[in-house]
RNA sequence: GCGCCCGUAGCUCAAGGGAUAGAGCAACGGAUUUCUAAUCCGUUGGUUGCAGGUUCGAAUCCUGCCGGGCGUGCCA
């Protein structure tokens, strides 16, 4: 049952006949801002006031004329400009969380109108280790999945996995040179991940060694600039402010030059772990040959592609060991490689079609007043990404008839997302939905790319350990400082800590708005106070241990028949509140913000919390009241249960 | 240079063109023989970067400026 959609319905009836009215006003009908104004408030007769030309007011009392809600709530009232408040009777929405008691989906209707959404996400490099870099984009995703299905619509999850890539390049020549035969043979992932870094720091030895120079000539050059603007009119505000941005231009050269420098002195003079400045002067076409390896792979060599289908297991073993543990499934993986060879087709279609067309030795395709345009071969024949991006588009149309497909992606990518849409419309795909479902980055607490001290991405696998630890450090301080003594045996509080730490770094992440940056903080996300998933966890595990201590079994009272009442506004704001779970997911789904529903699960915590204070369950000053308050604790518990579980964090029965 | 995003309380963040811009943290003051105080209640704190404009109404939409981030033809 969603009020929301109920009122509008009412509202939809009474406009019916009032010239100039659509359901574009309907939207104005929103939960109350303020508890004095009502439950509801329908804003919609100043705007339908200035269009027909009459006064607000006379508009709102002419609708109030027509509706018939009085089923639903008290005489309205008409207030300020022309707001109308609106009281729900208690009358009304009983029977509806009544029914809810009973409801497995707590009475969320599923969608009229199912659509089909594929959802692309988490895609890591498997070659590599993953990193604070994919938790975003793997938790968002995740959420949408759950939430969206359960909504009723059909989802298919995938995740386009990098498996084709320069990385397996990497790992290829790392294997041919620097295998330690026996780790490999112990621990392949291991083995394979350590080869994987040293050759990534060889090259990037040789990098650096070749950017040095160009850096010097380009300090130079701005520096000349820079000496120039200076002899020219040091009066002039304008002369002034380039001499200042010039300058610091310069500096961030110089400090690209020096950073630059000491990496390589740190590469040259053994102080890495591993040591890499014997294998330096060996590996000096460690790039060119790093190129090579990708490229025999990519074309068929079969010592290449026999090793390549060896490491990959292994690396998918270790991507799905973390998603094990992060309570993460996909219904496809379908990587880069899967699409290797319908790229040359598509390639040529849209050459064929006119769309792409040959620049410079590359094959493009251009838009309309934009000056780069997207590239999908490359001169020396290659393909990029943009190429298995549009190839993945027409496999997944006709695979999977999608009204919609989702890219969970973070926004540094928005202009190949743009580029890639528009491409697919030119392509054929214009019905289709496909969205950027964008976020920002992972910043540590100085709001820099969060980094470990000695300048590396955080690993993923350490993340979550150390949000686990901390929790586990919490859990265990709480246990011991329980009234009766601690309840919890130390692999109980084991298990306790990795769901209350894994869900408060999924938590930190879904109650932001994922278009902006974030700032990771441990603490903050472990806080039992505020917006996180430690508060909510816990008030769910208070309500378990008011059911256990009263010795109530939750699944017989909510056969009993037992009747709600609300005789305390305490227990008339949480009633409410719970019915509005269906517009939170609602909302959450149709920007694809899950931070609607973390917000909403907040506030029916924080409403928990004063029924909690004002109104005593199990002494309750009689049997029925007692009953009501326990179905009252009994949904709220289920409510945020079922919100955490759509966001893909668990709950526990004590904590 | 061009493009995209952002700028809200000391800090981290909310706010669907709607009434007096809200939370948490921090600070201060209260509540506990705990139905788990990992809590609750209250106080303090704002020129929503600046200046215009549109509107009955702007943090929100438009223009310009200031500040920050990201991207910007052969990586993904």
């Amino acid at each position: 049952m969603n009020i929301l959609q109920e009122l509008q319905a009412r509202f939809r009836a009474a406009l019916v006949g009032l010239s100039d009215a659509s359901d574009a006003d309907l939207d104005l009908i929103r939960p109350a801002q303020d508890p004095k104004f009502g439950d509801y408030q329908a804003n919609l007769a100043m705007p339908l006031g200035k269009r027909l030309g009459r006064p607000p007011r006379d508009v709102a009392a002419e609708i109030l004329g027509r509706l018939d809600a009085a089923d639903l709530c008290h005489p309205p009232e008409v207030a300020g400009p022309g707001f109308i408040n609106l009281r729900l009777k208690d009358d009304y929405f009983i029977p509806h969380l009544q029914a809810a008691v009973g409801d497995q989906r707590l009475g969320v209707a599923p969608v009229e109108k199912p659509r089909t959404f594929v959802i692309d996400y988490s895609a890591p490099n498997v070659a590599k280790p993953m990193h604070v870099g994919h938790i975003r984009s793997t938790v968002i995703g995740d959420a949408l999945c759950r939430t969206l299905r359960f909504l009723g619509h059909r989802v298919i999850s995938d995740n386009h996995i990098g498996d084709w890539g320069t990385q397996f390049g990497m790992i290829l020549y790392g294997y041919k040179h620097f295998l330690d035969a026996a780790a490999y043979k112990n621990n392949p992932v291991a083995e394979l991940a350590r080869l994987y870094r040293l050759v990534s720091l060889v090259m990037e030895y040789y990098g650096i060694l070749d950017n040095l120079p160009v850096l010097e000539k380009e300090i130079q050059k701005q520096q000349k600039i820079l000496e120039k603007l200076k002899l020219e009119d040091q009066n002039n505000k304008k002369i002034i402010e380039k001499i200042k941005e010039q300058d610091d231009k310069v500096k961030e050269l110089r400090s690209t030059w020096v950073f630059d420098n000491a990496t390589r002195i740190w590469l040259e003079n053994g102080s890495t772990t591993p040591d890499i400045s014997k294998l330096i002067p060996e590996h000096k076409e460690i790039r060119s040959d790093v190129l090579a390896e990708t490229a025999k792979l990519h074309a068929g060599d079969p010592e290449n592609r026999k090793l390549w289908q060896e490491f990959l297991p292994a690396c998918e073993d270790e991507i799905n060991r973390i998603y094990g543990r992060l309570g993460i499934r996909f219904d496809h993986t379908l990587g880069e490689s899967f699409y290797e060879d319908r790229l040359a087709g598509v390639v040529e279609e849209l050459v064929n079609k006119g769309i792409a067309r040959e620049s410079d030795g590359a094959l493009c395709i251009f838009f309309p007043g934009e000056k780069v345009p997207m590239l999908i071969r490359k001169q020396d024949g290659a393909f990029l990404y943009a190429t298995t991006d549009l190839a993945t588009i027409r496999y997944r149309m006709e695979q999977f008839h999608p009204d919609a497909i989702l890219y969970v992606v973070d926004h540094r990518q928005s202009m190949h997302f743009k580029h890639l849409f528009e491409a697919a419309r030119l392509w054929g795909y214009g019905d289709v939905e496909l969205q950027h479902v964008s976020f920002g980055t992972v910043l540590g607490e100085d709001n820099r790319p969060f980094k470990t001290r000695s300048g590396d991405t955080v690993g993923l696998e350490s993340l979550l350990d150390e949000a686990v630890l901390r929790a586990g450090e919490i859990v265990s301080a709480n246990d011991d400082a329980k009234p009766d003594g601690p309840e919890l045996p130390p692999e109980r509080r084991r298990e306790i800590a990795e769901i209350v730490g894994i869900g408060a770094l999924k938590y930190a992440d879904l109650s932001q708005n994922r278009t902006s940056d974030y700032v990771f903080s441990y603490d903050k996300m472990l806080a039992m106070n505020g917006n996180t998933a430690t508060y909510m966890q816990y008030a769910y595990a208070r309500v378990r241990s008011i059911f256990a201590k009263g010795n109530v079994d939750a699944a017989e009272l909510r056969r009993s028949g037992a009747e709600i009442v609300l005789p305390t506004p305490a227990e008339r704001a949480l009633a409410l509140e719970i019915l509005r779970f269906p517009e939170a997911l609602d909302r959450a789904a149709a920007d694809y913000r899950p931070h609607q529903l973390t917000a909403y699960l907040f506030d029916l915590a924080n409403r928990y919390s004063t029924f909690f204070e004002n109104c005593p369950v199990l002494r309750a000053e009689t049997d029925a009241l007692r009953r009501s308050r326990l179905l009252l604790c009994d949904l709220t518990a289920r409510t945020i249960g079922k919100g955490l579980e759509l966001l893909g964090i668990k709950v526990v029965e004590k904590m």
